[in-house]
DNA sequence: AACTATTTATAAGA
DNA sequence: TTCTTATAAATAGTT
């Protein structure tokens, strides 16, 4: 989305570094913000800069959603279908493994495709190489993005432990 | 973004409040994937769909930069030896992830050889790019194998399901 | 801080 | 629902 197209890799020069957190920050938060109000969803966002200092997003509020998202429903209610709480969660969880995996099939797939063509001698050009690699490196992606949801078992039970009711709304010193 | 402008505010049709809820949720976490990996950021996102389904996104983890977070200004706090009783159990799970991440950052590092050799012109023959296949074959197996830890790792959670969080159900609908 | 040339995200449509 | 595609929006490099 610039002059030019970047990899995703860590940007050395410090300075660049800086100025793309602030920029991509803001247009992170822009999005969540916009998100919260076409859907109505409830978003947290919390970050540390490359600096370390912190910035937070919340609609309603930090606090809130992360409260809430410990506690999925906080009602004192004297149960009904008494299932068990993380019943569906470890629906989703499922959900989220078979996806994964099926992504790997698809990767797989494609490695045969590969298979296919260098036997037959048919890539022999750079620009065959940078599909290979852009390909791959896809898939790396998109493995990492579904561990990210996969996480989210773990962190509620990580969480739990710690008390959040004084969690503030803080948004943003400059830096 | 798209074939029309749109303005921000509440979608009203239900369907595609949800579809655009996926699409933008699926921007958002991409978005965060790559700042977090630009500048080197902790960033962490939770959030509830409209119909109060959780997600989160976490690097290096939403517990990680949660607990950061709630360090910067400690609250009156009270209680503190509160841990769950399975506390073994999710240090087995954190350590799963550190270790399916660091391989995730080890096919990553290679990837970036890959670049090196590619822009370098090294590679112009059949064997080169066998080579290049067999590392991408063998980045997918680990983690096909690590996936498989963290399948363990769920089923561990399922038996250990009852000292979480006491929430009752009366969501858990699919969307 | 602004400015664009480009890339990327995505609203509709198929 | 997954895939296109026309268009809006984000942003990398520049000034």
């Amino acid at each position: 989305m610039g002059r030019r197209k970047i990899e995703i890799e860590s940007v050395k020069n410090p300075n660049t570094r800086q100025v793309t957190f602030s920029k991509r920050r803001s247009g992170l938060f822009k999005k969540a913000n916009e998100l919260s109000i076409l859907c109505g969803a409830e978003v947290a966002i919390v970050m540390f800069s490359p600096g370390n200092k912190p910035y937070s997003f919340g609609h309603p509020g930090v606090d809130v959603v992360a409260a809430k998202y410990l506690q999925q429903d906080p009602e004192p209610s004297d149960s009904e279908g008494d299932f068990s709480s993380d019943a569906s969660n470890m629906d989703e969880l499922n959900l989220e493994l078979d996806e994964v995996l099926a992504e790997i099939r698809e990767g797989e797939k494609q490695t045969e495709t590969y298979d296919e063509i260098l036997k037959q001698n048919e890539v022999t050009t750079l620009s065959g190489l940078e599909e290979l690699k852009d390909l791959y490196k896809e898939f790396q992606d998109k493995v990492k993005l579904r561990l990210s949801d996969l996480e989210i078992s773990e962190c509620m039970m990580l969480l739990a432990k710690e008390p959040v009711v004084g969690v503030n709304t803080k948004s943003a010193k400059s830096e």
